[in-house]
DNA sequence: GGGATACCTACATTTTTATGCAGTTTTCAT
DNA sequence: ATGAAAACTGCATAAAAATGTAGGTATCCC
């Protein structure tokens, strides 16, 4: 496959191929890795896995763009690849001038991925509806939502009730829903299953 | 702009238009809004802005896939337009064959977008680098980053003691030095401007 | 052989949080 | 008109967390 890539690339008149190599090892040992644009970087690899070679050579040479190839699709190994610092994702399965494309992309300041990643990826960033009158037995109501993001923002009781124009025991009083119904019993807690729940942004 | 865009789809026949407004309160009250599978949305509108129509959209059907497509291609239009649900994001300038076929993927479970804003949502999961022995006047050490994790978390002291196999004490130690390199005073804080400072990943 | 840094323990004190209990007002649906 | 839900207020107490002070041990560098 390595190799066949490697023929392809060398075909187009914008790549060089710098090496192609059988896992990291060889590869972060060659003297020109440094000058790469971008790489290709498969996950499933004999010696250092691929989302650990991303780490190791974003911290050496942080300007290399690497895209993940791999045959892994599954959320832990696409979210792992991406905050290691992979700017795109494919599948092996991609076609040749599709990777091509993919290529020059992320050499331009893109991000490829594959249509069902890019959902993935922003699939992260929708909110829980607040949905109208059903479901959820027991979901936040507006108020305790507002305390819920504050709390998430690292202020104290004090700050929330000054914020929220209400009293100490008022904002306590909310808490008090939030916890209960998020079945928790401390801040750290319920900011973090309030993330899982996406009752909160991502707060970047 | 609109019209045009209509007669192209209309040209494809596997697309089928229901309608164009331009603005939401229209096409809300349109009686086959929720026939629709793939809606295009722009932000800049009179009255209700593109950003709260997709929110009302997603509120009342979650299932119909909503593309933004817009002037604004700042950081707060893009990333408040995925929050509220829309899966894809394109600028007008696209031209109509590929706006055909990002409303063709979005329809399929994809999410186009165009390189740019790729990068842009990629590049949140990205975390700061470790960075060797340079700059950040006070990065958190290694121990530092565990607890800062388990903060975020969640957990209390005493469970993270345990996690990690300290004493309580040991953990106020660390706790005391994230509080002091992040400069912060309580742990809510803490998992903020850690999560600003991309030094833990988004906890989803 | 220092000196700096990270890692850890222990103890004490003050602030915040977490919870329990009680009561008032407004709104909205039956 | 009644009742449930939401949005508060107040007071009290126990449990955590935040901070200050004071050590002790490794490791790495010059």
């Amino acid at each position: 496959m390595r190799q066949g890539w490697r023929a392809i690339l060398e075909g187009m008149d914008d790549f060089v191929v710098l090496g192609d190599y059988e896992n990291c090892q060889p590869a972060f040992e060659a003297a020109d890795i440094g000058d790469s644009d971008v790489m290709l970087m498969d996950i499933g690899l004999p010696g250092m896995n691929g989302i650990e070679g991303v780490k190791y050579i974003k911290q050496r040479y942080p300007d290399i763009a690497i895209v993940m190839c791999t045959v892994h699709d599954d959320d832990q190994n696409i979210f792992d690849a991406l905050c290691a610092g992979a700017v795109g994702y494919l599948l092996k399965k991609t076609p040749p001038d599709e990777l091509v494309k993919a290529l020059r992309e992320a050499a331009n300041g893109g991000s490829p991925m594959t249509p069902n990643i890019a959902r993935k990826v922003i699939s992260t960033f929708h909110q829980s509806v607040p949905a109208k009158k059903n479901d959820s037995p027991d979901r936040l109501t507006q108020r305790e939502q507002e305390v819920l993001e504050q709390l998430a923002g690292g202020y104290s009781y004090a700050a929330i009730a000054e914020a929220m124009s209400i009293s100490l025991n008022g904002v306590r009083y909310h808490i008090r829903g939030i916890y209960e119904k998020l079945q928790v019993h401390s801040r750290g807690e319920a900011v973090a299953k309030g993330m899982k729940k996406r009752l909160l942004r991502p707060l970047r």
